[in-house]
DNA sequence: TCTAACCTTTACGTCAACGTGAAGGTTGTG
DNA sequence: CACAACCTTCACGTTGACGTAAAGGTTAGA
């Protein structure tokens, strides 16, 4: 797999605007006060500060708070679960600097590797979860029948 | 107060013992504030009260608790959603309680095609929640194979 | 009948996850 | 540069889901 380069980088990245913690909001459908209370609970970081101190939010900081709010909303983790699910904030960020400010194969590397297992951490904590859901709708479908039969019984012996 | 075992009785009914709140707490992992708690949010009544006025619990009781934790633990669901799926209490009770002094059975079936339905519902709001954690998951492990690339990549072009 | 171990209601305390000001600084557009 | 619309950090209020203690009644065994 040989990845192409091109020789004269003309720069075809987006203009990677930063949000302010009002417009991400809206575009996830949170608070501002529920933003900054994930932030005072370690759960992510704005990329940037502004030089008033306004918090700016770069697009992985917006899929990180969108991945939040489905663990809470969908799974319904609790903040101090989902913090152990997203794992240590100050290794992503010296991580994310680290991985910015080299292109050493070895050091890519452990930050790739790090990051394959948290998500590994990850998935099987949603499986846990998905087996016991799946155990209850098992549950409910075996009740379900059970009720049936009763109605069947009912019709033969009328 | 001796009892009485007949030989002769073959006794065939099960003892259908009425627990106390704090038999049903530790059977099933509670607190008997949380079982007392559940009944003030109108998700459960107790089957009797003694003369005294202990809460007297039967095995549907014990069963309804058990799935009422389940969908707290395991689900993640709060009381008030839990509530939602397992409807009206009110209706449940007088279902009981005709359920138990008519053979006739076209009410039979009305009781039991009313409990099929709220077995449904409840089946729906489970398969609901496992889709949306299933979702989550896929989203995980599409982003566990984008980490594996990248760490592919690093391996080729060394 | 007495007593320990239950139970009752009432009521205030706690913790997570925010909501809601207050008091003041920042941005960018006219 | 004025000013509305943002933002900041406290800091206290609220709601859900209980914990915990108080003051007293109930049960069952010795």
């Amino acid at each position: 797999m040989t990845v192409v380069r091109p020789t004269t980088e003309p720069d075809p990245a987006p203009p990677e605007r930063l949000l302010r913690i009002n417009e991400v909001a809206a575009e996830l459908g949170l608070t501002t006060r529920s933003i900054r209370y994930y932030e005072e609970m370690g759960l992510l970081a704005p990329a940037a500060r502004s030089d008033g101190a306004y918090r700016l939010y770069d697009p992985s900081d917006i899929e990180r708070l969108r991945f939040i709010k489905r663990l809470r909303d969908d799974a319904g983790f609790s903040l101090a679960q989902i913090g152990q699910m997203l794992e240590d904030e100050a290794a992503r960020v010296r991580n994310r600097e680290r991985l910015a400010h080299t292109t050493d194969p070895a050091e890519r590397r452990v930050y790739l590797t790090e990051a394959e297992e948290r998500v590994e951490r990850q998935i099987a904590l949603l499986q846990d979860k998905a087996g016991s859901l799946a155990a209850m709708i098992a549950d409910a479908e075996a009740r379900l029948t059970r009720i049936r039969a009763g109605i069947a019984e009912l019709g033969d012996d009328r």
